[in-house]
DNA sequence: CTCCAAAGGGCAAACGATTGCGTAGAGCGT
DNA sequence: ACGCTCTACGCAATCGTTTGCCCTTTGGAG
């Protein structure tokens, strides 16, 4: 049973069931593992073996089912063809369009990806920065999740303004954003327009922030502190908007518009209006972001800044994957910016002419 | 610099940088990398080392950081704690709450997972499962979709009636979950209730209908084949429900219920009855279905038949998992049966009492 | 006739961890 | 003094690929 030293490619009478190994083509064809590996590979070393071989070769494989083991590829290699994708959860909205196109990417280019999702917790985004380094992935994409140790990997952020060496982030261009909301707004006779920040926790809370001040005194609007709310709580849904929206109407300040955060955040906003006894849009306009599967199912349907999620997500895989294969050739660029679209539905129209928002 | 054949733990000057690993610690430990796997794997084997050699190794680990190689270890052992999971698509509803329950149970054990979306293509679902067994990954969790081939692999499925050898599925309890919506509707009143069916290729369909034929009966109620509707197109969003609402509208037969496929095309069902000058629920009751994290912030709140989704992906994970380490200890169950339950909002109400539902 | 290069591949060392054996020394009973 | 059993480890094969280097043979140039 003992192979002996020489004389046989000693390939362990294999059973039918189990996948084909180099050492069972090199048994079968009587040639050496590694030519196989050369020509199967097309390595430049395959030039001097003649075409009748390699014929042989490649039929071989595909009679005998040759599959590469890639652990022992990525082993050989340092190669994983793998990237871990961090995500604060997998809920409806956001995460999910962006997802899309990085899976789109990724599998185009023969990567697969590790998700996982941190749920905000802080501890939980260390945890999963060393794990997926420890799972040998060739690269990182971090969404909408902040990065507080740098990872010693090729990472690609997809909005995350943390600054990081050599860290690429795909970003919306945030004040045309704001810019489109506000000016829709106020084009439409809107002066008292509350806003709902996202939460703290949130990467482009801060951005659109500022973003939105800018376009507000731009367009010489005030914003009023008391109709200012925030989201909080780190629950994904429709929640934090719907609370939020309490509070503004408990301020007792009159608004005929508001500016949500997210569309996630304004379906649930739209719902305290109702409840409250209030009509979107005649009595309150209501604009989100993102533009998600959704938006455009609500009642009534929901005005919103669009954001090129999908793309976004492609783009961050086409990143990492470049950056992956040819580190040199594209320096890293700070940013990729995208940018936004306004989509007006039916949740806007102008201000009611004097009609109190909070009766 | 070429490693003498004896006397010295060759171990290459390592860069700080670098992750250490067994070669690493031996040399630093004078130990052979056996023993320090051993220990570090708390072998039987260990045993007899002594305590102190052993804390020696634990502190030499944590010290240089030592990091198993993944790969390595997949190789060698033949295990590469890795899972498939195989989904129609990640879009908004029924997949992302499978999903995250999927993801908690898989991470709780270690392990971690492929996502792959097959968007309904036969082939893409041929390819994405040898892709898998190609990442030699321990099993496979396909959800709401069809295998083709058996795979030769630990496999649990969600949703996916088709009969495998050894293969446990996750299901709903269909037919109490019809049982829950008819009842409800009948119980208020209705007798012309519209039937939305799922696409053909989505696993539920069929079950789903055969329960809903099943409690129709039971109530002596008569399902009006002009109206039932199907959705139609692979597309993932709300349209396919809008759409197979207006035909059911089309067809000029009175109905003062509805009875969707899911809570997503439920939605597209209300927006097509709204252009339709119908009122939810007053002219129409919509029931849906699944329960997804929206349904509670649509205007109406849906009432919905909801599915443990959450749970349904856990149960998958553990399935999976027990199945990959203990193969015989729990024989494979052929299904394993989750119930429904019914939760009531506001998209339903007793019929209006003499009213054309279809003007 | 000699020399050289190209053609056509093979050998064996990696990659890093796991694991079946093996074995040197210590202690102990007789 | 002998055999025996532990203790405390070490050796080396193995998982499947990749790859740097080497070895033959053949053909042509000089």
């Amino acid at each position: 049973m003992t192979s002996t030293k020489t004389g046989d490619r000693s390939g362990k009478s294999r059973q039918p069931g189990a996948p084909a190994s180099l050492a069972t083509l090199s048994q079968h064809l009587g040639l050496s593992v590694a030519a196989i590996s050369r020509v199967l590979n097309r390595t430049p070393a395959a030039k001097s073996i003649p075409k009748a071989t390699q014929d042989r070769i490649f039929a071989a494989a595909a009679e005998l089912n040759y599959r590469p083991n890639v652990l022992a590829r990525g082993l050989r290699r340092g190669r994983s063809m793998t990237v871990g994708v961090l995500v604060p959860e997998v809920a409806e909205g956001y995460t999910t369009l962006v997802l899309t196109g990085i899976e789109q990417g990724l599998l185009q280019a023969g990567y697969f990806y590790f998700l996982i999702s941190h749920h905000h917790r802080e501890e939980l985004i260390d945890r999963s920065q060393t794990m997926l380094v420890d799972r040998s992935v060739d690269g990182m994409i971090a969404v909408d999740t902040p990065l507080r140790h740098h990872p010693h990997l090729p990472t690609i952020t997809v909005s995350c303004p943390d600054e990081h060496e050599g860290i690429t982030n795909i970003v919306l261009n945030h004040r045309r954003a704001a810019e489109l909301a506000i000016d829709h707004l106020v084009g439409m006779g809107h002066r008292e327009i509350a806003m709902i920040k996202g939460q703290s926790f949130s990467s482009d809370t801060d951005s659109r922030w500022q973003a939105i001040r800018h376009a507000a005194a731009r367009a010489h609007l005030v914003l009023e502190p008391k109709l200012v709310a925030q989201l909080e709580g780190d629950a994904p849904g429709h929640e934090p908007g719907y609370f939020a929206t309490q509070r503004l109407l408990a301020s007792n300040t009159r608004f005929t518009a508001l500016f949500a955060f997210n569309d996630v955040s304004a379906i649930g906003a739209v719902r305290a209006l109702r409840e409250a006894g209030l009509r979107v849009p005649q009595d309150v306009s209501v604009v989100g972001f993102d533009d998600v599967q959704s938006a455009a199912f609500q009642n009534p349907g929901l005005t919103t800044v669009r954001q090129p999620l999908r793309t976004m997500g492609m783009l961050a895989a086409e990143a990492i994957v470049q950056r992956i294969t040819a580190p040199e050739e594209h320096p890293p660029a700070k940013q990729i910016v995208v940018d936004p679209e306004l989509v007006v539905r039916e949740s806007t129209c102008p201000p009611p002419a004097k009609r109190l928002a909070r009766v």
